[in-house]
DNA sequence: ATGTCTATGGATATATTATATACACGGTTA
DNA sequence: TAACCGTGTATATAATATATCCATAGACAT
């Protein structure tokens, strides 16, 4: 049970192209070339951005990426299920069910096998208000809220585009 | 980013050796039977339960598993960490201060810079914390308290080795 | 409208991990 | 000591993550 690198791979981006001076869009390989990433296989976790409304993506020359929406509406959640999608990280089989079918009738062994269902099924519940638990937290974190100590809308933006880092 | 069906399986494992009758050893293959996994699977699995010391393994004629500790010592994390490990499931790349590195020496650029690199250690931070929030709801949580419902000390255990379900 | 450069989508390849199987070995108990 | 069980190793298969290539479609500048 491992995330995946693109998660990373895209709040780093995401963080880049916040701070991109004028909003311009940044071509594919400007980003990929810094996160030591293949082109290929960078374009399509942003994709998976794009197609989440996280990102813009501009196909033309003087075209690349950038943000949708205001990094204020950009939370941690929104950008970990663009990459890793929406379902739980818990495959839910019915396991329970099948272990305990009696073959007999008894009214004893129903009872027991009928608390033994609710044992198994509260397992899952668990699990599930665990991983609700992982997503509340990073549903409380915005791009802009990590960016804080940053004056965003300042002066001090940056030109992913040029080959050195450069202030206004 | 999926959580190994083995945790789900050794969980329901251990909640069938807590109603043994007479906390008598259990065959793996009798247990893969009703899991309706491979028995070599199984026992992989089984061996990983019994390193973390929640699960004891004779190895006879007549042997099998049963639980090393009462089940009011076994939390939902101590089976998860058994099975996926004690590690994090952030892998934890230092992307940031491979990004922004500057090549010019200029106050400004390593403010932004510095603002930069919190930020992005922030979000390790934050997801780091996220994940310490799913792990601490499986903490509190023990076999036992799944099993609340069901007098664990009484008469109401179940013979595994039989091929029905009995009641003493 | 046309040309240019970009993202897109499909096909495919490789690496890693999860799941599965077989078997020789050693340990424990009856 | 004999019988049986878990252990360890080697190996196979499936699924997924990561990566590459290339043809195509789309947007912008002119």
């Amino acid at each position: 049970m491992k995330m995946s690198h693109a998660v990373e791979q895209s709040l780093v981006v995401l963080v880049m192209l916040a701070l991109q001076k004028d909003d311009l869009p940044v071509k594919s390989y400007l980003l990929s070339d810094r996160l030591e990433v293949s082109e290929s296989y960078f374009k399509k976790t942003m994709r998976k951005l794009v197609v989440a409304g996280i990102v813009q993506a501009i196909a033309s020359k003087e075209g690349g990426f950038r943000l949708a929406r205001p990094i204020s509406k950009i939370t941690l959640l929104d950008v970990y299920q663009a990459i890793e999608g929406i379902g739980s990280f818990i495959h839910s089989t019915q396991l329970a069910d099948r272990i305990f079918l009696s073959q007999q009738s008894n009214k004893r062994i129903e009872d027991v096998q009928q608390a033994l269902e609710v044992a198994t099924n509260d397992v899952l519940t668990v699990f599930n208000e665990a991983e609700q638990d992982f997503k509340n937290r990073l549903q409380n974190y915005t791009i802009a809220k990590l960016l804080g100590h940053i004056n965003v809308d300042g002066f001090d933006k940056i030109d992913w585009r040029q080959v050195h880092i450069t202030v206004n």
